[in-house]
DNA sequence: TCTGGGGTCCTAGGACCC
DNA sequence: TCTGGGGTCCTAGGACCC
């Protein structure tokens, strides 16, 4: 009798990607602090982007500002991102796991999706994970579900280096203690509003009802929200091409611009390398989004439609100082940006 | 502590039309 | 003169993720 070979989702994440890319490079600083982030200047505004474990022994935290990251950890080593380093290294990684028998899906810079089909599927994921390492010698981690969700909560329980299997076996086991927010969806503030409610663990969401989830979080969030602490997803492993939606710039001054004239400067200059960077791809951009983020920390978005998708830097830039018209730039700006929208 | 840069999706309210 | 109910589109903002 024949029985069908089961299927699972795999979801591999490379370990400290941005830092171990750099410790390639840089093997004299392995085994200290690194801290990748905006220049590598910590005296200037900007964040982390990755730390390497030792640094997060001190707390370094990713999204930290770079301040901060200085004051807890001085003796770190503080690296500007290269963002074309990461890049290359990435369709390294990728290459490889494309080479399985798989659906595959690109998730990001450093993580993907594969959806195999496999009596063992443990066995299979330290296969890929040799195979990842042997050829780009970076280390990743391999998370095991029947969906992404499960694989993707996975993968982080198997860090670093490790693969773990989260599954309807376990799930209650696993997870029903932990906090909301230990589900791939629900951030701080969600589990902030989960908790006004009484919620405080992810069994006490899944026995939630839905009608008091939609009434607080609307709809289709509220109801998704309980699925998620179920541990079902349906979102599909999909190998479909990747066709971004937008493409922004943005930038952060390090001192605040103070005049409507620098303002609307800056928003003309980013529009203006805006088109360069997608003019080659002869996507038609339909919107122009300018954001604006004034002193302390309010961040306010404003757009304007063009009139018919172009990719004329002219009429792109103009939309963008038409959306720019609908500000009130009476407060001092640390940052601006200009995002343009594709025909879809 | 003082908060980057790049994205996606969902929701709610207003405009508009029938 | 005052007026319902429903559908769709647009826009801004919230939340999340890497």
């Amino acid at each position: 009798m024949l029985r069908s070979v089961p299927t699972f989702v795999f979801h591999v994440d490379l370990d400290q990607f941005i830092a171990a890319v750099e410790l390639l490079r840089r093997p004299e600083l392995r085994g200290r602090p690194v801290v990748v982030g905006g220049v590598g200047d910590p005296t200037l505004r900007g964040v982390v982007m990755t730390a390497s474990y030792e640094a997060r022994r001190f707390g370094v935290r990713s999204g930290m500002p770079l301040r901060t990251a200085l004051k807890r950890c001085r003796q770190a080593v503080f690296l500007p991102s290269d963002p074309e380093a990461y890049r290359a290294a990435s369709r390294q990684v990728m290459a490889v796991l494309r080479s399985f028998p798989a659906v595959f899906e690109n998730a990001g810079w450093d993580e993907a999706f594969l959806e195999v089909r496999t009596e063992d599927p443990e066995r299979l994921a330290h296969e890929v994970r040799a195979a990842v390492l042997g050829a780009t010698r970076l280390s990743c981690s391999v998370g095991i579900g029947r969906n992404k969700l499960q694989a993707k909560i996975a993968s982080d329980m198997a860090k670093p280096g490790g693969v773990f299997e989260l599954t309807e076996r376990n799930w209650d086991e696993v997870m029903g203690g932990l906090p909301p927010d230990a589900l791939w969806g629900i951030g701080a503030k969600r589990a902030a509003q989960l908790a006004e409610l009484g919620i405080r663990t992810v069994a006490q969401l899944a026995g939630a009802a839905d009608e008091r989830l939609a009434e607080r979080f609307g709809p289709g969030t509220g109801p998704w929200l309980r699925r998620l602490a179920l541990g079902e997803m349906d979102w599909p492993v999909s190998s479909e091409p990747y066709v971004a939606r937008s493409r922004s710039r943005e930038v952060t001054f390090q001192q605040d611009l103070r005049t409507p004239q620098d303002v609307r400067r800056q928003v003309s200059s980013l529009a203006r390398e805006l088109v360069g960077e997608i003019a080659g791809d002869g996507r038609l951009v339909t919107r122009v989004v300018v954001k604006v983020r004034f002193v302390p920390f309010i961040t306010v978005t404003h757009g304007a439609g063009l009139d018919d998708p172009t990719l004329d830097e002219g009429e792109i830039q103009e939309g963008a100082i038409r959306a720019l018209a609908k500000f009130e730039l009476t407060r001092p700006v640390r940052l601006v940006g200009v995002r343009a929208e594709f025909e879809r």
